[in-house]
DNA sequence: ATATGTGCAAACTCTTTGCATGGAG
DNA sequence: CTCCATGCAAAGAGTTTGCACATAT
């Protein structure tokens, strides 16, 4: 059983800002690995460690928000874009957002369940690894 | 790069009429641990690793559906389900089938871009957690 | 000055693999 | 009798945690 949890940010870190600044840039959620990898850029010696408590508790208050991508794992994206659902390349294992929603899944349920959200993903080729 | 593997189940052990078992009677899809749990009731003394083994051949070869279900993990059901998604409970974690899927989701992408596939998870609370 | 945040390494979980033995064909 | 399948233990990925030090407040 999960619960929720509350997390307070108290410091403004360059690690914290470099992590904000990579997901801000991003057109699409990235893994821990390659926020990593960027943030680096930014900030060198950052290490795997922080980047992962940085987006647990940047998750936890409410900032970014966890994308659990079937087949490709978990990433991260700013809590603050509208509801979109995400593609994901069956190739080059880029996840790419899509902007439309138009589901009443409610009522995919029997009486007794209730609906508090829902994930979609599509899978496919994408537009760069068609044409290679 | 993910690519497709083909694969031939060339004997017919009890490990592996277990973990069928196990799954034909499910009301869901199982993880791996549980799968094991259950099937060492019928054959005392089986192993994870031969569970992950056996869980890889079949999906391979076409028998099971590995199906990547958001903040609960990888699970595996028969793949002769006709096409379904699933409702995972936030409180118990445990995963049911919903029958409809009334998609059109092939015009959600850019041009250039195919869709193949795709996954549909719904959250919120099971009828067994509503009522306790 | 205080205590949160960081870096490193060790620990943990999930999954895969190497190797000797077992059993289906 | 042949090899595929199994069980165990070790090895790998991804993620979390303990500890001492650094630094934002």
């Amino acid at each position: 059983m999960r619960r929720p949890k509350i997390t307070v940010l108290r410091r403004d870190t360059k690690q914290r800002r470099a992590i904000l600044t990579v997901l801000r840039n991003a057109r699409g959620p990235l893994a821990p690995r390659e926020i990593c990898r960027r943030a680096q850029r930014l900030t060198p010696g950052l290490g795997l460690a922080t980047v992962y408590r940085n987006l647990r508790k940047l998750s936890e208050s409410g900032i970014l928000r966890a994308v659990e991508l079937p087949t490709v794992g978990r990433r991260f994206e700013l809590a603050s874009v509208p509801h979109h659902h995400h593609f994901v390349c069956r190739l080059c294992d880029r996840a790419y957002c899509t902007r439309s929603c138009t589901q009443k899944l409610a009522d995919w349920v029997p009486p007794g369940f209730v609906v508090e959200s829902h994930e979609i993903t599509l899978f496919g080729i994408c537009r760069d690894c068609s044409n290679s």
